[in-house]
DNA sequence: CATCAATGATACCTATACGTATCTTCAGAC
DNA sequence: GTCTGAAGATACGTATAGGTATCATTGATG
């Protein structure tokens, strides 16, 4: 995988966050403590922000950044979307609901 | 929390993976595609990677950067401490290891 | 129509991550 | 003792993240 879809991926979940949170790019730019040009380009993708920078505005948008053995991923994927689990096989590939714009 | 803090939280947990890996800095380094000297400077806390090099380097040592609602990141720390939890309250502080060299 | 807020986008400057090279320190192995 | 590998540390040049300012575009509202 690309890194630049990595970063995408990184401001899709961003926006859907701010977006869900009804805030402005600026409010979270304020937040995060940095200018809403940068905050735009982590949330386009357009840009690698420092880990610091990338941890300051998840946690202005209520997430919080962390390092989860490969292992774990599906059960912690399954966790984040409660209504796909229940009966899944804690392995699903993951629809990803995909709000790219 | 002073993002210092952070870093230096993040630079335990790498390291504490690739000891688990028995890797070398420079192993590490290579296979993330940074410098020793580099992948030096963010283990020890001394200086905020990128956040696709922290990608790369977490991936290198068989760990995945997620961002989790913080509702939510007790029931992961609960997943990642398996013989830790069982009986805790699931909000409880974690001891944190503290590998600080 | 005009107006305003939110976002997209560009340019220029500074701060810093990163690569490369080099040297030192420490711990084992011999 | 020497030798060797891993890690700590510094310096310098380049690439890029981040700040500030500015303009354009879009959508809603009057």
């Amino acid at each position: 995988m690309p890194e630049t879809t990595s970063l995408h991926t990184i401001g899709a979940q961003l926006r859907r966050a701010r977006l869900a949170a009804g805030l402005t790019q600026e409010q979270v730019a304020e937040l995060a403590g940095i200018s809403r040009p940068r905050y735009r380009d982590i949330e386009t993708g357009a840009a690698a922000a420092r880990a610091t920078t990338l941890m300051n505005v998840a946690r202005a948008l209520g997430l919080e950044m962390m390092l989860i053995p490969q292992f774990l991923v599906p059960a912690v994927d399954t966790l984040l979307s409660p209504e796909a689990g229940e009966d899944a096989p804690a392995f699903a590939p993951q629809p990803e609901p995909d709000d790219e714009r």
